[in-house]
DNA sequence: TTGCTTATTGCAAATAGTTGCAATAACGAG
DNA sequence: CTCGTTATTGCAACTATTTGCAATAAGCAA
């Protein structure tokens, strides 16, 4: 997997030090990382890059595509490169994270996208509940009902 | 539109009145409010109300059921009573948002519950696009190949 | 290579959001 | 109505994130 240096150039954009090593932290741990973590991996790279600049080159990569964020339930919002897009599954209780096919939610999209003549570009969304084991955990309190 | 009393009484919550204020603010809005927002608002029915309660009364209320909260793209978590439940589409370019019919999503949900065990409950997911005007206003700059 | 333009960085100050803890006050029991 | 238990608040310190601005350094042209 290669960085897209000329892309990031072609557009106007230059190709520095800083975000060369973003991305290449991104890519080797290849799962979601908060800014905070990408920043302290960053730093033994550019032993003075700040923290500022983390959460803007963040940002910008992110609007280039060349990587995907998503607010996972706690608060917390994660990056990681978006080699694959897709999107996830995240348990409420235990913070499981599963991966949901780019595809499968591509249908809906479009059925939106009639409805709305909106343009949905979402390449990263992640929908909350409970994994299976914490389903198990929590059936002795429900009554099978499925009562709020 | 009644502020459910007896329920958060009955598991074991306290009505306060910061907690009805902010319930009665975000009911008189209507729509989303970010936390200084509802902050702000708060400030008048409780003069000596503070930031952190906001904070901490705007999560309680979301973990019980009676507010939703969403991230609309700009980075600003934002809150809203939970009356009716929906979702949303929103535009990068204006920050426009329109709703989304919650039952439009259940299909989704549902077939992604076969496939993975989740039970989800997400009930005020965003998603992100172009609003129809903002298409029109970078048509110029595309060449109708749907390149990204 | 050298110099110029200007996108990007670092720094520091500002703003946003979280947390521990002691004081407060809901509210059920008597 | 009064009291005791303990959930909730306010406060202050702390952590996270954003922003303005001057200094720096990509990348292009000569
Ligand atoms: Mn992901
Ligand atoms: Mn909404
Ligand atoms: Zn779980
Ligand atoms: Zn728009």
């Amino acid at each position: 997997m290669v960085i897209p240096v000329n892309q990031l150039r072609a557009r106007g954009y230059r190709l520095t030090p800083q975000r060369l090593a973003i991305l290449r932290v991104l890519n080797q741990v290849g799962t979601h990382r908060t800014p905070q973590e990408v920043y302290n991996l960053a730093l033994k790279e550019i032993p003075g890059i700040t923290e500022a600049t983390v959460y803007r080159t963040l940002s910008f990569l992110t609007a280039q595509g060349l990587v995907l964020e998503a607010h996972v339930g706690n608060g917390q919002l994660v990056y990681e490169c978006a080699e694959q897009v897709h999107h996830h599954l995240v348990c409420r209780a235990c913070q499981a994270t599963s991966m949901v096919d780019y595809a499968d939610l591509q249908g809906v999209f479009r059925d939106l996208e009639q409805k709305t003549g909106y343009l949905i570009d979402s390449r990263h969304v992640a929908l909350l509940g409970l994994c299976p084991d914490c389903q198990d955990k929590t059936e002795h309190t429900t009554n099978g009902k499925g009562e709020r």
